[in-house]
DNA sequence: AGGGTGGGAGAACGTGCGTTCTCAGTTCTT
DNA sequence: AAGAACTGAGAACGCACGTTCTCCCACCCT
């Protein structure tokens, strides 16, 4: 086995073992049995436990927000469409079986305060969210795209605890509607 | 020191260091060093760490929800006014140099998955905080008082979130101006 | 072909932590 | 006043886990 195959199947196991369990939940043992590489193998491509909990977030962010952004370009005919679209998605995440929150919250409340590579890879993440999202709101013509950026993030992230914490995807559907009456609100004011 | 001293002593030290470290980065050693209660009387108090967890959990839940309903009633003149105060409390408790996020988030991330007594004081916690919220909207004339609670819990929980992985209390004043936004178009809908 | 290099499996080590035990000292009872 | 029960301080135990080491096997180069 490689270098780069053992990199990727250690780094899909961790993502699987690490978001299902919590990091700390999770030895190094396990990932070793579920991956198939050995712990030798796994010491040279991640030199500790910390370096893999942060590449497993670098990894999960890049594919998150793929996959986020694919959703969107796929369902949006229009950027007004395309701020739903974002809870739309959401709520078809929250659906999947396997759905327990948010990887960076989760991690930032288990790790933030010990880990600092752990805390900085969560601020990357909701900054290029955030980036995201005022892309998002600075392509319709409201009047104050950043301020519906962060509204917006706080919805966004708001839901996700919330149908984490309930165990309800219907979290989804009053941020959903809370997102499109704050655009049209920016869009027509009254 | 009596029995119900140590357990209180207990349980702000408990507080105090879970809530600023996590948890698990907390040992029992540092909770009797901090309390000056003995190890032998701290598990006379409680039988294990996790019921320490969560009597420390039941009661941050308590002491939040009352610092926050007294906020709300000594500043909130008129029941439309109470909404906004709700945001406005949250930018002050954003302010406190210890804050840390919700406790309760930060406590779900850690440990929802593998105990179940802290994940149903968490899911208690958001409800009654959902409870709370469902009352304001009520006592507004609102169309849908339980989708604007709902509305609302998002917007605050994204809002501690952010302004914990950001560390910047201005989150809250987004989140407040889109609570208002939603409340104003439910009264006065366009 | 054969010695050396690297890899896999898993034992071993050190540490930290939750929990319990030991042992004096102290207080309460009669 | 004397014995019993309780208490605090901290050692001890058991376990889990991150990390490293050992041993043996397979492959490679000349």
């Amino acid at each position: 086995m490689h270098h780069e195959e053992a990199t990727i199947r250690l780094l899909e196991t961790a993502e699987k073992l690490f978001y299902a369990n919590g990091v700390h939940a999770v030895g190094m043992d396990a990932i070793r049995t579920h991956s198939g590489v050995s712990l030798k193998r796994l010491y040279q491509c991640f030199p500790s436990k910390e370096s893999l909990v942060e590449a497993y977030l670098l990894r999960r962010d890049k594919r998150w927000r793929g996959r986020l952004a694919d959703f969107v370009a796929a369902h949006a005919e229009s950027p007004e469409d395309a701020i739903p679209a974002v809870f739309d998605w959401l709520h078809t995440w929250f659906c999947e079986p396997d759905f327990r929150g948010c990887a960076f919250i989760n991690s930032f409340g288990e790790l933030g305060s010990t880990a600092p590579g752990v805390a900085a890879a969560v601020r990357l993440h909701k900054e290029l969210v955030h980036a995201y999202l005022l892309e998002l709101t600075t392509a319709v013509a409201v009047k104050d795209p950043e301020e519906l950026a962060n509204q917006l993030l706080s919805l966004l992230d708001g839901a996700t605890v919330v149908a984490a914490i309930t165990g309800d995807p219907a979290a989804a559907l009053p941020s959903r509607a809370a997102a499109v009456a704050l655009l049209t609100l920016q869009l027509r004011p009254a």
